[in-house]
RNA sequence: GGCGCCGUACCCAAGUGGUAAGGGAGCAGUCUGCAAAACUGCGAUGCGGCGGUUCGAACCCGCCCGGCGCCUCCA
């Protein structure tokens, strides 16, 4: 059974749905005014897998993840850049798809954007007043923090120990200085919406409300998003949910750590990090299997701890792969060995297991990915001895299907080396092909030197040879 | 000041009371004309430090050291 560490009690709990096999996931997206970094990969892809392996483990998932596609920064961005906002958020929706696709992130059932449900949050705001948990100022509304007692219990923080305004100078109008904005009233040149308040436009916190309650109901079963999230957004958006329904909001809490640099946050600020499109442009290596090498990277350490990116940790990435996608070549191949496959299915069904107790236990993907290289390990073994087309068949499901989980080991081709560079160093595979041959023939005669010339001549154009007993060689470049 | 995360071999990384998974690198070996790949063997008497609880602790408790994050927007 599927066990889930869940912020709002701090502990490991066993996961039950509202609903008998069906579970509603809420993930809060991103803002879109720039394209996406590694840190947004790694959120997207914990949830990717959460929802894969929900899948996987027989649920039916209604899967939401919200775009920010009102906010200050947007508007920022469009003032400087002479355009519309709606030009700037579609442009990053657009990128994120591109980018987030590359990744193999599988889009949501339902993408929200929160300029689509401006009546909703209106709606919510206004109960939120008649209840007496907000208030208007000048045309800004305001969550009254004070009266609702709850409000800290996500991030366990007490309201008195906030020190407000350390950073930050505080709104005087405001009862309380952590009072946080569900309205705010609109300037001159920024979009805006009509209110009962006035022309405005919506605080951040409460379009994740408003766009999960539309979508899932008011009580769903996950919510999740970065380790930053928890406060203040999180933490508001439990406040406004469930002072507006007086029901309890989202009953799992998932939050992910981050992606480092050097040991540092990777962040807009600190302006120490990579956009995936920089990666992918700089890669030396093709789109998907730098897509699969980011992918295994950032699951290869469990979601919640922290994960620093390096170029070495992605080129051990890439080689731990390798060690995969040969094995699949060979599995493809015929081979002439006696065939043995009697422990094979033993072996594969125990990595099923464990695959699943791993899955199990808090989305442990390392644990996870341990057992796919327990069983690669077997499978070159009983390789060795032979195994029957049948059983060579078997064991590429098996790697098919629990990789499909964490969206890995799909690809039909495996391009080991370097990008082609236009115009240089080119040779097609007919050519390695007649080299090969060539070179065999070299061997039959016994003219090592010549073959190892050959051998040589195509390693210096990233080409590498793999002899086969049966006199015949593989290559992968 | 408050809240929280993290510290496991050369590197990455699991393990939340029962005696240190897995991978990479390295070294040695098997196979090979030689390679490559694959396989086999070797590698922490110890899990930041010091105490404590326990028959037993990397895992629980206390103190300390070090790194990081949040308390403004941030995945």
């Amino acid at each position: 059974m599927l066990q889930l560490f869940n912020t709002l009690t701090g502990k490991r709990e066993p996961f039950e749905p509202i609903e008998p096999k069906k579970v509603r996931l809420y993930v809060c997206g991103v803002t879109v005014y720039d394209y996406c970094h590694i840190g947004h990969a790694r959120s997207a892809l914990v949830f990717d897998v959460l929802r894969r392996y929900l899948e996987y483990s027989g649920y039916h998932v209604t899967f939401v993840k919200n775009f920010t596609d009102v906010d200050d920064k947007i508007i920022k961005r469009a003032h400087e850049q002479g355009v519309t906002c709606e030009a700037i958020t579609t442009k990053y929706i657009d990128a994120y798809h591109e980018d987030m696709g590359k990744l193999g992130v599988r889009p949501a059932s339902v993408e929200p954007k929160a300029t689509e449900h401006m009546a909703d949050m209106i709606e919510l705001t206004g109960t939120l007043i008649k209840k007496g948990l907000a208030y208007h100022i000048d045309g800004d509304v305001y969550f009254d923090v004070a009266k609702y007692p709850e409000y800290g219990r996500l991030s366990k923080r007490r309201l008195e120990d906030l020190q407000a305004g350390a950073r930050v100078d505080v709104d005087e109008r405001k009862r309380h200085p952590m009072d946080f904005a569900l309205w705010k009233s609109s300037k001159p040149g920024e979009p805006s919406w009509p209110s009962p308040w006035g022309a405005g436009r919506p605080g951040w916190h409460i379009e994740c409300s408003a766009m999960s309650i539309r979508h899932l109901g008011e009580t769903f079963d996950i919510h999740g998003g970065g380790m930053d999230l928890i406060f203040p957004h999180h933490e508001n958006e439990i406040a406004q949910s469930c002072g507006a329904t007086g029901k309890e909001f989202a009953r799992y809490w998932i939050h992910n750590g981050f992606v480092q640099i050097n040991q540092e946050k990777m962040s807009k600020s600190l302006g120490n990090f990579f956009t995936i499109r920089e990666i992918f442009e700089k890669s030396k290596w093709s789109s998907d299997v730098t897509g699969e090498v980011l992918r295994f990277f950032l699951l290869s350490t469990h979601y919640h701890g922290p994960l620093d990116f390096s170029d070495r940790a992605i080129d051990e990435a890439k080689q731990v792969l390798e060690g995969f996608y040969g094995l699949f070549n060979r599995l493809r191949e015929r081979d002439g060995r006696t065939e043995d496959d009697k422990s094979l299915q033993s072996v594969i069904d125990k990595t099923r297991e464990g695959f699943k107790s791993s899955m199990d236990t808090d989305l442990n993907t390392p644990m996870a990915i341990a057992e796919l290289q327990l069983l690669r390990g077997e499978v070159n073994r009983l390789l060795g001895v032979g195994l029957s087309a049948q059983g060579r068949q078997d064991a590429l499901q098996a790697f098919r299907e629990l990789g499909a989980v964490l969206g890995l080991f799909q690809l039909d081709r495996w391009e080991y080396g370097i990008k082609a560079e236009p115009g240089h160093n080119q040779i097609s595979g007919s050519e390695i092909e007649s080299k090969l041959v060539e070179r065999r023939e070299a061997k039959k005669r016994k003219d090592f030197t010549r073959a190892d010339a050959i051998r040589k001549e195509l390693n210096a154009l990233g080409i590498t040879i793999e002899d086969k007993p049966d006199g015949t060689s593989r290559w992968k470049r």
